[in-house]
DNA sequence: TGGTGCTATACAAG
DNA sequence: CTTGTATAGCACCA
């Protein structure tokens, strides 16, 4: 309930304040390190209890070199573009001079594990680093529940996108051509994300994050500004966007294994295509919640069927590929049957 | 002088 | 009502 977002969310700021401040002040690295609210909670799209949160801890840094390191066109190497003033990230650099997001995850992860002994009247600990992932994970224990924080470490660099976004982002004919300029002005992200591909496993891969943009995106979703104001039209995107996650959290909840490959970042980005496939505002009316919510998931079926949903930021990448077409029936056909039966999962509690 | 970091304030979203 | 975020104003310091 309301008590308990309250309660969450002031122990999650206490925390996480408690840390960036650590983080910054403990050497020069972290120095200008900034806090950005990501995912579900911050998005208001929340389906259940406030029981995690994403932080993104921001690193501004200047003119990055990217070299695409697979044919993705998400992950990258690294390296600083002729002398940037940089010198304090100078031990997070490989022999090869490329920056090591395993190493500056490690620095990050040190300072956090250390800092947390000192955060008083509250039990947080770091959870064990799962390989590859860009996350450091805090449990803090809160008595009845426990809740869990996924920092993650980006890099922010004010510079033009990447050529595999060129096509990307085809919002023109639902949020605008301005708006889509105005998007790919603002700086790249990128995550200390290893690419499980890659072939040595040196942990140095980054990977590009449109975080910021996904959630400026869910926070003015409207073809026209005024939608879902209070004095404007409600819509149902949302509603549709947490039911489809509802459905997939249901649905893994019941076959972990086989649903493992799929994650909510599927369910958005079908999300945000099909605000551009239905891109009125009179497409979503809020009245048409259930029709809504039946296009989005057709839509949604066709990719798991053609084992084909494109990164909407880099069309290339394809984020249900054909190695696990296996993976993609199965749920395809979970959803199939939830379809023609009434969504049973909805009802069992 | 300009950069930095804290605080107050306004406003959006639910 | 609550929380989150952007911004303006302010003191501080090199």
């Amino acid at each position: 309930g309301r008590q308990d977002v309250s309660e969450a969310s002031g122990l999650v700021n206490r925390v996480v304040t408690h840390l960036i401040q650590a983080v910054r002040g403990r050497d020069g690295s972290f120095s200008s390190i900034e806090k950005l609210g990501a995912g579900s909670y911050y998005e208001h799209v929340k389906i259940s209890e406030p029981n995690e949160f994403d932080i993104m801890l921001v690193m501004p840094v200047t003119r990055l070199q990217l070299d695409e390191c697979d044919d993705t066109g998400a992950y990258y190497y690294l390296t600083f573009k002729r002398n940037p003033k940089e010198k304090y990230l100078n031990r997070f650099l490989d022999e090869d001079g490329k920056l090591s997001a395993f190493k500056m995850l490690e620095g990050l992860r040190r300072i956090i594990k250390e800092e947390v002994k000192h955060i008083k009247d509250t039990e947080v600990t770091v959870k064990r680093k799962k390989p590859g992932s860009p996350a450091i994970t805090l449990q803090i224990n809160k008595p009845p529940a426990e809740i869990s924080v996924d920092i993650i470490l980006a890099l922010e660099v004010q510079q033009s996108w990447p050529p595999s976004t060129q096509d990307g982002l085809k919002i023109e004919c639902w949020l605008g051509r301005k708006v889509r300029r105005d998007f790919r002005y603002r700086p790249v992200y990128l995550v200390a994300k290893q690419n499980k591909k890659e072939k040595l496993l040196r942990g140095n891969t980054w990977r590009l994050s449109f975080s910021h943009i996904e959630k400026d995106m869910l926070n003015n979703h409207g073809s026209i500004k005024t939608c879902c104001e209070s004095d404007g039209v409600k819509c149902c995107r949302k509603d549709c966007l947490k039911l489809l996650k509802y459905l997939l959290e249901r649905l893994k909840m019941k076959h972990a294994k086989e649903l493992e490959k799929f994650c909510s970042y599927h369910v958005k980005t079908a999300f945000f295509h099909s605000c551009v496939a239905w891109p009125s505002d009179t497409d979503w009316k809020y009245e048409n919640l259930e029709h809504c919510f039946q296009k989005y998931l057709e839509y949604f079926l066709h990719c798991l069927q053609d084992s084909q949903l494109p990164h909407f930021f880099i069309p290339r990448y394809n984020l249900l590929s054909l190695d696990d077409k296996a993976s993609n029936d199965f749920l395809s056909r979970q959803i199939n049957y939830q379809l023609n039966n009434g969504f049973p999962v909805f009802h069992q509690v």
